[in-house]
DNA sequence: GTGATAACCTGGGTGC
DNA sequence: TGCACCCAGGTTATCA
């Protein structure tokens, strides 16, 4: 059995999603059975499963950081790996009949339908996948029809980092008259989609940008800078094949590597790469951050909303 | 409308 | 060794 987790942001959920595809567009989802009532809520398990269950895998798709299945008839299903949540698979059909501990969801898929695959005979076994999660963070939501689809991320993701839509333009008119620290900006998924922590400190450090500073201040140099950084950031961490913070392997069983690329974050105490100054750890949004504050000078004390942040 | 905070949840680390 | 406590973090709900 191999497994597909990390602390999943954006690239590490590309990076699932594209070993991931080839291995389940075209089969049809035999049988799904959800053990954890939590993971497909609303919906009871029974009702999420009967929607899917004998439906093709059309195409495996990303959202920021949503899966999203899409399967025949226009039925989709957003999942969400949230901060431990994890997908194994087994070809064969999962002959050993043992769940990994924190297993939340069983599927059994058949063999694909595709004739053009390089390799044919694994295209002729089934495959089973276990979605296993241990904090029970993770979801599975139905979304009946394209429309259905849309909204869903247009009520919760904004930009797509890696589209051409991205610029630093399109991002001071969105942070405009903001008072929020940039950092907690950049954590809101409804502003830019896909960027978790880690992203988040390792592209205000590239940028030179404290994460206290407050939003609608950036110049339109640093928002461009910003821009640059946080694409940047995330193709690394693609090319890295992710992140590996407890136990990420990818199914060709090789653990992700962009942690050994980290700038700053997790870096408390050790000295800044760029300019040998102590790299600090502070709370910014509730969230633990890392920042060198000699090449990420901290906004000077003005006004009463950034009073309440240092 | 905006921003801050609590809650959800559990494995791992730390201190006693 | 065993126990209690705290921390980690993505998203949502609630409150100011």
């Amino acid at each position: 059995m191999h497994t597909l987790d990390t602390m999943p942001e954006l690239p590490e959920v590309e990076t699932i999603r594209g070993q991931l595809a080839p291995l389940v567009e075209g089969r049809t989802l035999r049988r799904m059975e959800i053990l954890d009532a939590r993971w497909s809520r609303p919906l009871a398990p029974e009702e999420l499963s009967d929607a899917l269950e004998g439906r093709r895998i059309e195409r495996l798709g990303r959202r920021g950081k949503y899966l999203v299945w899409s399967f025949e008839g226009d039925v989709h299903l957003a999942q969400h790996l949230r901060m431990t949540g994890a997908i194994l698979f087994e070809p064969g059909g999962g002959r050993s009949g043992i769940d990994p501990p924190h297993t939340r969801v069983r599927l059994e898929l058949g063999p694909a339908r595709r004739g053009s695959r390089p390799d044919r005979e694994a295209a002729r076994r089934a495959v089973r996948l276990v979605i296993v999660d241990p904090r029970r963070f993770g979801t599975g939501e139905l979304l009946l029809g394209s429309e259905a689809l849309e909204a869903f991320f247009a009520a919760r993701l904004g930009l797509e980092p890696l589209d051409e839509g991205f610029t630093g333009e399109h991002l001071r008119r969105l942070a405009r008259g903001r008072t929020a620290p940039i950092k907690a900006f950049l954590l809101d998924q409804r502003r830019v989609a896909g960027v978790g922590n880690i992203y988040a400190d390792e592209a205000l450090f590239r940028a030179r940008v404290h994460p206290l500073r407050p939003a609608g201040r950036l110049s339109t140099a640093q928002w461009s800078a910003l821009r640059d950084a946080v694409m940047a950031a995330l193709q690394a961490g693609i090319d890295a094949r992710g992140a590996t913070i407890d136990d990420f392997r990818d199914i060709d069983g090789v653990s992700g590597s962009f942690q050994d690329q980290f700038l700053v974050h997790r870096r408390a105490g050790e000295p800044c790469p760029r300019c040998g100054g102590e790299i600090v750890k502070m709370v910014v949004g509730g969230r633990g951050t890392y920042v060198c504050e000699t090449c990420q000078p901290r906004p000077r004390r003005r006004g009463a909303a950034a009073r309440s942040y240092l």
